[in-house]
DNA sequence: GCTCTATGTAAACAAGTGCTGACTTAGGCA
DNA sequence: TGCCTAAGTCAGCACTTGTTTACATAGAGC
């Protein structure tokens, strides 16, 4: 009684190829997803093309068919993550708006897709192309959140808040490397409602334009 | 006109083995210190016991000599920083003490050793002992944060003082790492009288007893 | 039904890995 | 001086790694 499976349908990662019929863009998405979550978790050298190949229930040579390379795949998830982190720059957005978001990102489970998302991109390669993708990606969302605080590039002194930015980036990351990595408790369990008021008053010191 | 080497003489290890001849203390100190830095910045997996041997300036058996594995000599690394970082634990130091040490370690130039220190926390082989010494320094350290803001292990709901405690220290943590590992600017070259202001008024919005 | 191409499979290769065992040598000591 | 042990060296083994190459096959188009 299964249908065919319909591109880009949601593919649990613990039941991977169950219902696939050679769908190029589909295991394209399967490698994606499950090398996202090896590369985060365990970072680049640890993880292996037979790794990332077996968690997608897919054969290890589609890895170099469809990336080139394990350096190539490792690209497309940062790519992919810039992505899916680069919309809300802009000055559109208010600061509280930047900043809530950051916090549920941040207050994800440990094993979520956005835990993953922002592990990523502490996690490098060796490969300057990659770290250069990484770095763009870091600069463009600090620089978010630094202009929904009122930053404008440019303007001399207010490096400082752009430094204050790029500090509550590294206080999100910071809290979700030690959550997700260590197992240090409370931390490691803490729920978003037991993380909202330390994290938010953080952020807000940092960044909130009436704390300065 | 060169002395033989004392036991524990500083090595810079750019010139490793210059004047030393057979002292198994001394070689051992180098391999420590190589494998520290290489450790830190480039995690477990990708360095190799070759680079660590050759940066130490000894031949690669000697690792497996001294320290039986590559996995001994990680666990190794992290014990030392474990009784280095352990030391200032205690309700004797006031919390402005506290902070103050924690500023002057994180503002150390991104290529200095409180700063690989700290990198080897972040720091996994994946072995179990190792996760575990790794889980109690970081446990013991940020319950010296929390004792010395007025936290008493046990108090039922003062576990919101401990997970501040663990914040603060993962903000720590995430701006060494990003200064580090990513070249971010303005945090990566930004000096300690930079890091200062921001820092410290994260931290005490964090662990201040005043604060709360 | 037949064919042809995109998709997937299997096996193997070259390079690099941690580690070991047999060897050499420096340097203290009788 | 002449051992004798600790310290260091060397070559290689067993294994894993990323990648490639030759092959199998599903499925659309005729």
């Amino acid at each position: 009684m299964r249908v065919p499976t319909v591109l880009g349908a949601k593919q649990d990662a613990e039941t991977p190829a169950a219902n696939r019929s050679r769908d190029a863009a589909s295991t394209r998405l399967l490698l994606l997803k499950a090398a996202r979550r090896r590369f985060a978790r365990h970072g680049y050298s640890t993880t292996t093309v037979r790794d990332i190949a077996a968690d997608a229930g897919v054969n290890v040579a589609l890895i170099n068919r469809y990336f080139s390379s394990k350096e190539g795949l490792f690209e497309a998830c940062l790519r992919q993550v810039g992505e899916d982190l680069g919309r809300p720059a802009g000055s559109t957005t208010t600061i509280e708006h930047t900043l809530e978001k950051m916090l549920t990102r941040v207050a994800d489970q440990p094993s979520g897709d956005h835990t993953m998302q922002l592990l990523l991109l502490l996690r490098s390669s060796g490969d300057d192309r990659a770290d250069q993708i990484r770095l763009s990606t870091l600069r463009s969302f600090t620089e978010g959140i630094a202009t929904s605080a009122g930053w404008q590039a440019g303007s001399a002194d207010d490096d400082k808040l752009l430094l204050r930015a790029q500090i509550a980036m590294a206080t999100a990351l910071g809290v979700v490397l030690l959550r997700s990595s260590t197992g240090l408790e409370p931390l490691a369990s803490a729920t978003a409602e037991d993380l909202r008021d330390p994290l938010g008053e953080v952020l807000a010191t940092l960044v909130a334009p009436t704390g300065l």
